[in-house]
DNA sequence: TGAGCGTACGCCCCG
DNA sequence: CGTACGCTCA
């Protein structure tokens, strides 16, 4: 018999076994939350004899939630892949496949990722002749987003933005409607639509789900709160683990304010704090904590480390971005050399595009890595198009698929052939695939064959679906499609072959798990995984540097760690300096950062570097200048760097950075009012056009247009 | 009507 | 530096 909390310290054996009504446990970083977790769940099935199908757990990322999976299997020996461990999104996909008819959707419904719910929006507004360039079709998109679950959100929309979002709302959720079709959001709002409206659905998850557990609680949104209260009922076994310090997903939409929430919410919680860090050197928890504690709005923490002071961090400062990358490539190899792994190092930078100088450097030294992030395999344009395909055959219904399933390759139909055929289509309350069928009524010969070709060819590959393997439908769509031939005259071609190759891996992959599954099903629940881990990259290299976004690192730890582009308006972020939350919430990301190294922490950056084919230079990020000097060694060519680079530009740069830092310490208060002709640093003249809370809109001249600022910005003046 | 080419623009994080 | 979009020409 194994013992589950052998090695637990006595709050993590608290929180293992408080299992019995609300438990909030504030879990410092690597206080072994996952331990405590999975081991929770593992008590409940082994000691407690409650069923697997009766445990639900919330995770952050697919990855994490299959390494509980993995973790709990490997404690007890028991799993299943349709074990409730899963993201939000996960869960309510799997309970709307489920269910989602009651609410008048089909089964087959399809979801859109982010970048096409932009597009859509996009040629929404261009459909309604609203100027795209005046309104920022992403801030709409936003606006859009969330009014779906909180309708009163439309009255702080300031006044000219307000008008296109409704306009733009309307058409937009309507559009997802007709063509069965779910954005993330839907996922979540519509989960509680049905649990709201359909009592039998809600009472038999409630008695289902009779232990809650959810991990990363302070990145819970309020949409995601209501559902988790309307999930448990009556049901009081509800864990949760957070860190308010850990926060870094606000411009989601997530609300630190849930865990309070949560306190006043179940008065009868207990509350476990888990202090004790495991991970790291105190050298590196102490750098941690001196860089945290600049942010006001926290609950201070203790955390502290049985393991010795360890090795001072390195700042490293390269004249140019090059030798940043070199330095970083050099120490691992050097440390390589030493006894560690490559699997030990992490590469850790604020933005996806840091990354490629990183790729270039290792490709070329052979040093391997895996990246994750960035354009993963199933945002290709040819993977997105061979979806389009499967998509379309699953839900004919789905006329985004449709337009890009016809458009690639060409086939002649372009845009004015579709516009006219989706005017008819609305005209006759038909979905596109019906509305080819009359074309010939508003479209001319060649156009309305194309078309009809198109159709039939759709309809073969649903026939084929059941007739052939996955792996023969796959070349059976390329090449009826025309897919091959056009690939010979693209100079990619050959690499796209290659990924569209991929899909038979992951279909005959899928067709294993889900032998019990027809075809058709095994293909939803593929569809469905793609949409849903569009963000997520996973590699084949086992024994590699890892590189990754500092977000993405969030929850893993390893003994070296890399941050890189330390340097103002890279990280922190030139737009977070404009607001003091998110300029705290940039923060939190360089406190999840640091807190991920168990051993050794080396901060770089560059003095010179090239941003768009410009030259320019940037001053050390102020989050190292947070951590006390006498925990920092300073390598590299800083002093050089100092001496020699008293140019005016860098200068006037530094100037620059400091001013923007400082805005964050001094309070400017702008009175603006509507009608008021103000002067923008950036944007030259403008008129406001409203003012709400802390924000205002202003018109400025062309190319600017509309813009949405704070309202107190020094870059504001009143004229 | 759609393909090809030149210009303008963007500085993110994710399910 | 890359990509996305718009314009022009075939």
């Amino acid at each position: 018999m194994i013992n589950l909390l052998e090695n637990m310290n006595e709050k993590q054996r608290e929180a293992i076994l408080l299992t019995e009504g609300p438990v909030l446990a504030i879990a410092g970083a690597g206080s072994g939350k996952t331990s405590v977790l999975t081991r929770r769940i593992a008590y409940l099935i082994y000691e407690k004899n409650v069923h697997f199908e009766n445990i639900l757990a919330i995770t952050f990322t697919n990855k994490a939630a299959n390494e509980m999976k993995q973790r709990v299997y490997d404690l007890i020996g028991v799993s299943h892949p349709r074990m409730w461990i899963s993201t939000f999104h996960s869960m309510c996909s799997r309970i709307l496949r489920e269910h989602i008819e009651r609410i008048g959707y089909k089964k087959t419904f399809q979801i859109l990722d982010d970048d096409d719910v932009t597009q859509l929006v996009k040629s929404i507004m261009k459909k309604l002749n609203y100027d795209t360039k005046m309104f920022n079709p992403k801030i709409v998109k936003n606006y859009v987003i969330k009014i779906k679950y909180d309708k009163s959100v439309i009255d702080s929309i300031e006044s000219p933005f307000e008008e296109v979002v409704k306009t733009v709302s309307k058409r937009y959720n309507q559009q997802l409607f007709e063509n069965n079709l779910l954005d993330f959001e839907d996922l979540i709002v519509l989960t509680i639509k049905l649990l709201k409206e359909h009592q039998d659905v809600r009472e038999y998850y409630q008695e289902k789900f009779k232990y809650v557990l959810i991990d990363e609680f302070q990145d819970t949104n309020n949409v995601q709160y209501d559902l988790v209260s309307l999930l448990l009922g009556k049901n009081q076994n509800i864990f949760i683990v957070g860190d308010e310090d850990q926060s870094i997903y606000a411009f989601r939409g997530a609300n630190i304010e849930n865990i309070r929430k949560f306190k006043r919410d179940y008065p009868k919680h207990h509350l476990v704090l888990l202090e004790e860090n495991y991970r790291s050197t105190n050298t590196i928890l102490k750098a941690a904590n001196q860089i945290i504690k600049n942010n006001r709005d926290r609950i201070s923490k203790n955390l502290f480390s049985s393991k010795g002071a360890g090795e001072q961090i390195t700042h490293f400062k390269g004249v140019t971005a090059r030798d940043e990358v070199e330095f970083v490539a050099t120490k691992i190899q050097e440390l390589k050399r030493k006894g560690y792994d490559y699997n030990d190092f992490a590469v850790l930078y604020r933005a996806n595009s840091s990354s490629r100088s990183f790729e270039e450097v290792f490709m070329q030294k052979q040093i391997p890595y895996r990246i994750f992030g960035n354009t993963s395999f199933f945002k290709r344009a040819e993977i997105k198009d061979f979806t389009a395909y499967l998509r379309l055959m699953i839900n004919l219904d789905d006329a985004y698929s449709f337009i890009r399933a016809i458009s690639s390759p060409k086939r002649g139909v372009g845009g004015v052939t579709l516009d006219k055929l989706a005017d008819f289509a609305a005209d006759n309350s038909l979905s596109l695939m019906e509305a080819i069928d009359r074309s010939s009524e508003i479209l001319g010969k060649s156009a309305s064959t194309n078309l009809k070709n198109f159709k039939e060819m759709i309809l073969d590959f649903r026939t084929k679906l059941n007739e052939i393997s996955f792996n023969s439908l796959v070349d059976y769509i390329l090449s009826e499609s025309g897919y091959i031939e056009a690939l010979k005259n693209d100079e990619k071609g050959d690499v796209r072959y290659e990924n569209l190759l991929e899909f038979k891996t992951i279909l005959s992959e899928n067709e294993v798990l889900y032998q019990d599954l027809s075809k058709e099903e095994v293909l939803v629940y593929l569809l469905e995984d793609i949409s849903l881990k569009s963000e997520e990259s996973q590699s084949e290299i086992l024994d590699g540097v890892t590189l990754m976004t500092l977000h993405a690192a969030k929850g893993l730890e390893f003994r070296v760690v890399f941050i890189v582009t330390m340097e103002m308006g890279l990280f922190p972020l030139n737009r977070s300096m404009m607001d003091r939350k998110d300029f705290e919430e940039e923060r939190r990301l360089m406190y999840v950062g640091v807190t991920r190294a168990k051993e050794l922490l080396y901060l770089t950056n560059a003095s010179v570097r090239q941003t768009y084919g410009e030259t320019s230079h940037n001053e050390d990020s102020c989050f190292i200048r947070e951590i006390n000097a006498n925990l920092i060694d300073v390598k590299g060519y800083s002093e050089y760097v100092n001496r020699s680079f008293q140019n005016t530009v860098i200068q006037r740069k530094k100037e620059v950075s400091r001013t923007k830092l400082d805005n964050l310490n001094q309070y400017q208060e702008n009175d603006l009012n509507k009608g008021d002709k103000i002067t923008h640093t950036k944007f030259g003249d403008g008129v406001v056009i409203s003012v709400v809370n802390d924000n205002c809109v202003i018109a400025f001249a062309q190319p600017h247009g509309i813009k949405r600022l704070l309202k107190d910005h020094p870059a504001i003046s009143k004229k």
